[in-house]
RNA sequence: GCGCUCUUAGCUCAGUUGGUUAGAGCGUUCGCUUCACACGCGAAAGGUCAUAGGUUCGAAUCCUAUAGAGCGCACCA
């Protein structure tokens, strides 16, 4: 016995050391394993290269490395595909936070050299990550890495936009965007947060009518009422009707338009439109052919239209216009009590303000079509189950995805405009400067969800790289619940399109990651837990244990350090079975018969190690790994062990050897099935065996079939 | 408003297709310097499975309603 086991189990000394020899030995690259099964791929959610490790990312990389290793050791070609996202938005938010911090600004940078400053931090960044996701035990190919601004990788993601263009399904669209005033740039709809708030909603006079609003600052330029055409109250006013009405800054000649869009229940049943600054408003706008002009400016301040109140930010005018609209006595009412979903910007609360933009519009019914096509054909699964209700509902209820953002951080949009702002005005999609004179480059660049949407593909080497043949479609899709309508469905829809396959036959969807008590980790809370202290302190194998054991798909996990500590007892429970095993057992002879009682117990085992693998097979990872825990601990050790030192006290020879051979393939067959879980003790361990019969425990064979 | 999920021991959670006395980890109590391990061993206490109905030979599990929690969606200004 190495006398190692002399001394309780060291995860610091042993992590690095097996890690560097796992990678050292090529076995993460599926060309180099030695049987050449079938393939089970596994495209890894690239993390965000704009900070560092957060027990979510501790997660989703253990849930993966065990069902890769667990593929692996059944002798699959099992390929794990990592990479590292440059994040367009959520990147720019962080660096621009830095900037802020710093007495600086982007709006006062070249937009060249803002690029380089934030590249340079996130190849630091994503060093740095890859590090960490080392530390987790990741038996990912790093020679298949990618990053998404790789120019190979931007190249591919143009060239998707540029065939999209050619086969209408991208379009250049003038219509209300999500546009954060902080940020200035417009938004998708996922990447707002709704929230109920309270705000007055003001009774204004207007002519004849009254008019309800919780917005006076975009009225400035409203010269139209609305209402709808059934509304008896106010049955003698007919589309085209026109009065006059003394306004906010002097008097207005107004019309009246009837539209069905126009709830009668709310209000006084009559608003007046501002088009510019609200989606309906600006579709009622479009159906009656109305003029609509821009009253807040991208900055979020009022333009000139306002009057004595340009300039101003809309909060700080919003109380001054009321209360000049009470001095002409044009305020019949303020409700405080009114409720309201508000959009705000999901990075910095900052509230939404609806602007109308000319952007690129990716068509998402016809793909969103075939996408739930290839759901309701079965091809594509989720875990848990009830999540394909909610992709169904995304899919049945799509809205033109706005694809351009305003930021410098992402890969930029091939596209060139002519005659821009006039009615002349042309929009292509290119590779290339067209032809003729005039043309300009488009200086936006892509929402990140349009080059992540294509990450199978691009892992793969779509279109002709060798891995595409062999690994696409992928097989598992493991990660967050929240990426149910990001992410999910746009890996499909791209797959779909550009593979004309599914993506991946199965989604694993897993929860969040909460503190002890349940609550969501934040920083302003100051509950985030750090899963690299966790590693240092406890081990990596415990955090792994702890994360998943009774994790079930979907479900959020109270991560709390105790928790952690029980499973770093746990490894070192192995550890010491190990020493008593291999104390006792000597050189034990493998052939021997097992006597009755002994053959009895093994075939418990083999009944649980059955039961495991079908487990993992079915995705109940949470359950596998508490099963194996409970039959270490609790049968193994404190039955099967204790029993034994009285056996092999005795002078029954028979029974001596038959235990013998017994207990040395009993630890041999767990450290098999507890390597994808626990993959540093066990490895360590089983280094140690005189049942070895591979270089490494990594690559040995699963205990059961 | 609509949709999805959840409510099981002090805490955090399992309970895989309805089937004997409902489980785990942590915590608590009691007893152990047992020669693998005190990062340990042995034992114990602790639950009307949110509530009310229903289906069934049988319900934590299926159905209905109610209450509470969480998440998502929604153009009522």
């Amino acid at each position: 016995m190495p006398d190692k086991f002399l001394k309780p189990y060291n995860p610091a000394e042993t992590e690095t050391r097996v890690y560097e020899a796992w990678e050292a030995s090529g076995f993460f690259n599926p060309d180099n394993l030695p049987e050449n099964g079938e393939p089970f791929t596994i495209v890894m959610p690239p993390p965000n290269a704009n900070g560092s490790l957060h027990a979510g990312h501790a997660l989703f990389i253990t849930l993966e490395d065990i069902l890769i290793r667990f593929k692996r050791m059944q002798g699959y070609k099992a390929l794990w595909l990592p990479g590292a996202d440059h994040a367009g938005f959520e990147t720019q938010v962080v660096y621009e936070k830095k900037l802020e911090k710093e007495g600086r600004s982007r709006f006062q940078m070249d937009p060249k050299d803002l690029y380089d400053e934030i590249y340079a931090f996130t190849m630091l960044n994503k060093t740095g990550m890859e590090d960490q996701i080392r530390q987790i035990g990741a038996s990912c190919d790093w020679s298949r890495e990618k990053f998404t601004l790789d120019p190979a990788v931007v190249l591919d993601v143009q060239k998707t936009f540029v065939k999209m263009f050619a086969d209408g399904l991208v379009y250049r669209g003038n219509r209300t965007v999500n546009w954060c005033p902080k940020h200035q740039t417009s938004l998708s709809d996922v990447e707002t947060t709704n929230g109920e708030e309270t705000a007055p909603l003001y009774y204004f006079t207007y002519g004849p009518f009254t008019i309800a609003t919780a917005r006076p600052e975009t009225k400035f330029g409203d010269k139209y009422v609305v209402m709808h055409p059934d509304d008896e109250r106010y049955a003698k006013w007919k589309e085209g009707d026109s009065f006059e009405a003394e306004w906010i800054n002097g008097p207005i000649t107004a019309t009246v338009i009837k539209d069905e869009a126009i709830d009668k229940e709310f209000g006084t049943g009559v608003m007046t439109i501002t088009p510019w600054h609200d989606a309906t408003d600006f579709e009622i706008a479009k159906r009656h052919h109305l003029p609509y002009e821009q009253v807040i400016d991208w900055r979020g301040r009022l333009l000139p239209i306002a009057g004595e109140f340009a300039g101003m930010k809309i909060l700080d005018a919003r109380p001054k216009i009321v209360e000049k609209l009470a001095l002409k006595g044009l305020v019949s009412k303020i409700d405080d009590t009114y409720r309201h979903v508000a959009k705000r910007c999901y990075k910095c609360n900052t509230f939404i303000e609806p602007q109308v933009k000319d952007q690129w519009f990716v068509k998402m019914a016809p793909l969103a079509q075939k996408a739930m096509e290839a759901v309701n054909d079965g091809a594509v699964r989720f875990i848990p189950e009830n999540y394909e209700k909610i992709f169904r509902y995304w899919m049945e209820n799509t809205l033109d995805w706005n694809i351009s953002r305003q930021i410098v951080w992402g890969i930029p949009i091939p596209a060139w405009f002519r005659n821009r702002g006039t009615d002349a005005e042309e929009s292509v999609a290119s590779l290339e400067r067209p032809d003729g004179d005039g043309w300009e480059a488009d200086t936006d660049t892509f929402d990140t969800w349009f080059s992540s949407g294509q990450w199978p593909l691009i892992m793969t080497g779509f279109p002709e790289g060798k891995d595409y043949a062999t690994f696409y479609p992928t097989d598992v899709m493991e990660t967050g619940h929240d990426l149910i309508f990001k992410w999910v469905p746009r890996m499909i829809i791209f797959g779909l399109y550009l593979g004309k396959k599914v993506p991946f036959h199965t989604v694993y969807l897993h929860g969040l990651v909460n503190d002890a008590q349940g609550k969501k980790m934040s920083k302003s809370k100051g509950n985030v837990v750090n899963p690299l202290d966790l590693t240092s302190k406890y081990g990596t194998d415990a955090l792994r244990m702890a994360l998943v054991v009774g994790n079930t798909p979907g479900t959020d996990l109270a991560l709390s350090e105790e928790r952690v500590k029980g499973y770093k007892h746990f490894a070192n429970k192995l550890w010491n079975i190990a020493r008593f095993v291999l104390e006792h057992t000597g050189e034990a002879d493998m052939k021997t018969p097992l006597v009755a009682h002994d053959a009895a117990l093994r075939k418990e085992a083999e009944d649980l190690l059955a039961e495991v693998t079908k487990d993992i097979e079915e995705y109940r990872i949470y359950l596998a790994a508490e099963k194996l825990y409970h039959y270490v601990w609790h049968e193994f050790a404190d039955k099967i062990l204790e029993e034994s030192k009285e056996i092999l006290r005795s002078s029954d020879d028979e029974a001596k050897a038959s235990r013998r051979a017994f207990l040395v393939h009993t630890l041999d067959a767990f450290l098999r099935a507890l390597h994808p879980f626990m993959p540093f003790v066990t490895e360590e361990i089983w280094q140690s065996l005189q049942s070895k019969d591979a270089a490494f425990l990594m690559i040995a064979r699963w205990p059961s079939s």
